[in-house]
DNA sequence: TAGTAATTTCGCTATTAAACGAAATGATAT
DNA sequence: ATATCATTTCGTTTAATAGCGAAATTACTA
């Protein structure tokens, strides 16, 4: 039972990684962690696209979310003893390091700030 | 212009490996080198069905092809100078060893015999 | 308690991907 | 050279996924 779900856990991590806006959430949550508000802006897509991406990043064990006042805070999961997705976690910043997107967005991470971003 | 490729060429990769099919045929090729009719039989899908995986992980850098006879034998390229890739190939036998379906495959793997199989 | 703001969920549309069978291709062997 | 067989490509169908906007939810704050 337990030892037929191995597969789909691994099918489920890789997917979450296969798509672009997922790779570029991840990466900025090496930076610090964000609001969805914060992902929204520096991402330019609609704020229920990125809850939804989360939710799928959170599902597959790469990220934790936290109550911060009205806010929800996520940020990466440094704790799993999931093999795969720890091995990935540590190969992704080098990997994508040099990617021109990823670049701009890491900039952007450190001055982002939701106080000015919020009120939808 | 090649920058802004890193990222594709690691979603190509993730996406190669986010389907059950592909993944069991990963996990046969690091026991042998197998031609599309010998995997055709363990998968119990259609030899076209067969064909189009290989050739997505062919693309992901996977796998290499190589003729042998009528038959065109794939196997593993363990010559990547890929950072994830080789993670991916290092850590897979690890991680979906207990799977119960994986198990199977690689039972099955060390009796298969193309001279019996063929002729579709 | 009512209002407001952040986030999530829902319903929908458009795109991508997996699967099949049939036809095309490539290569061996008679 | 022709027949045969393994593999690939093509065309189609069906299922999954990313995106959006609107409605629902959750939780501060006035």
């Amino acid at each position: 039972m337990i030892l037929r779900k191995i597969m789909n856990k691994a099918i489920k991590i890789f997917k979450a990684l296969s798509d672009k806006n997922r790779l570029r959430i991840l990466l900025m949550l090496t930076k610090k962690k964000l609001c969805v508000c914060e992902i929204q802006d520096i991402l330019s897509i609609t704020v229920s696209t990125v809850s939804k991406h989360l939710s799928i990043l959170r599902d597959a064990g790469f990220i934790l979310d936290e109550k911060d006042g009205k806010w929800v805070n996520y940020r990466l999961n440094t704790t799993s003893k999931d093999m795969i997705l720890n091995q990935v976690i540590l190969i992704l910043p080098f990997y994508l390091n040099d990617d021109e997107l990823i670049k701009s967005d890491l900039i952007k991470v450190q001055s982002v700030n939701r106080k000015n971003l919020c009120k939808i």
